[in-house]
DNA sequence: TGGCGCTGTTCCACTCAGTGAGACGAGGAC
DNA sequence: GTCCTCGTCTCACTGAGTGGAACAGCGCCA
């Protein structure tokens, strides 16, 4: 707290308004989002735009190019991507559902890599979208080989309900943490998303370091838990050996 | 110049300093690179680590996850790879070659999207990669389709080689260019990688903008040029009608 | 036509946030 | 031990960034 660096933070803000679903905001919207003047997001905007970190058409303000291309250049994802888009295509061959790969970050899941199975199924998660770790197949994978503190944390966030059938008691959480440690698989039915199941494993790299998780997922009618187990562990275990000693290297505890 | 902008230009100056083949950077590379002092570099970067726009591990720094999300959040890029996922699909399909799509900033294209062919052939770019655009298919049929201003900006940057048969001499670029529109095509053999040749066509968005170039690309023995023609022309049609009127504004050209 | 509500940009005096040379402490190498 | 090089911290200085207020440019409506 000692080390404001106000710009920056006045930055950010400005960056993290921007959310999934609107086609650009204009200066007032992204004043009143970010909470600031009007004047200084008009003088940050102007300057990010001859960065081309944002874009302007006329009034209306966009994430800009460079922001595709630095986060494009972000070495966790794109080393793990690219050793999982094989394993990936594998794993919807053998299921025919959807295939997902996620990194944890504090209590949220980071999707990183998806390889669509048919497109009548609805995906969970958009590329760099971020699902909730105690609801979801593949943050249960991550966070049964996490480090105690980090299950604590989350469990501190609160468990909220994105179905009824989500888990918001801690102690079943922790419960079942411990089977999905056990089986080196997890399972999420309808705890997400109604009428959706999934099934996830955890990523080790070579040293034994958790990286993060890979599963499948579709509709419960179509997707076969069962059968799926065996694929989803064989996923995980491929990719795990395709990352080099040291090449993706372990995640810092998000502070 | 008047508005500078210190800090802002001080972090880009920092974001900019990693490249696409390092596996972090120390503090004091960093400095080096950006041409700032060691400690305004260990002030910016705590602050952007503290912000999740860099990681470090010990003393090594890297782009941060956040940095994958909000790119991934950047609305053209994002709307033209879903619109162009399933178009691409089908143009390797057809062609059995890499299948790429690309839109024009400046002198460059970035890629936007990518579907590879078999695994054997290189890729000739990254997702969020650059390529120049005189020496590539999917840059002429770009440039072909934009104003003449930007085709000056072009030559006046200079045609750097890539290759030995890279066309150097602004004429012949522009006579090209002239064959291209007529066409709706564009070629490239060897002018950008020695054994790659590609075939590219302009996207057009159904109000009649050029949002980007779509084509394919593999080995010169492996690609039938005549052949992959018409598929590309078709992908190039078929993505243009997906494209909702308005769903993906038309690019200002770069400043 | 003139007034109104809404944009986004510019001005400018104030001041505090950011700067960076240099001191400092922590490792490694030998 | 000495001598590197690493990253962080200190602190006096100052100019860069701030933001309220004034301004200019719409589009709308009576």
């Amino acid at each position: 707290m000692s080390d404001s660096l106000g710009v920056l933070d006045r930055m950010t803000a400005i960056f993290e308004a921007f959310d999934e679903d609107d086609r650009g905001l204009r200066i007032s919207e992204l004043a009143e989002r970010a909470e600031l003047p009007k004047s200084t997001v008009s003088r940050l905007v102007s300057a990010l735009v001859r960065q081309h970190y944002l874009e302007r058409d006329g009034t209306v303000i966009r994430l800009g190019l460079r922001l595709f291309e630095l986060g494009q250049l972000a070495e966790e994802p794109r080393e793990l991507r690219a050793a999982a888009l094989p394993v990936l295509a594998d794993l919807r061959r053998a299921t025919g559902r959807s295939a997902y790969l996620a990194i944890r970050d504090a209590h949220e899941m980071v999707c990183i890599a998806i390889m669509r199975g048919d497109t009548t199924t609805p995906l969970i998660c958009r590329i760099g979208g971020r699902i909730p770790v105690h609801a979801t197949a593949l943050g249960k994978a991550a966070l049964a080989h996490a480090d105690p503190a980090a299950v604590d944390a989350v469990v501190a966030t609160g468990l909220a309900a994105s179905t009824p059938s989500t888990i918001t008691d801690p102690a079943r959480l922790r419960n079942q943490l411990v089977g999905v440690r056990r089986d080196g698989l997890a399972v999420d039915v309808e705890e997400f998303g109604i009428g959706v199941t999934s099934v996830a494993g955890p990523v080790f790299s070579p040293p034994g370091v958790l990286v993060g998780a890979i599963g499948v997922s579709g509709l419960s009618g179509d997707i076969d838990v069962e059968a799926s187990g065996p694929h989803v562990r064989g996923a995980a275990l491929a990719l795990g050996r395709r990352l080099a000693p040291g090449g993706v290297p372990p995640r810092r505890p998000s502070h």
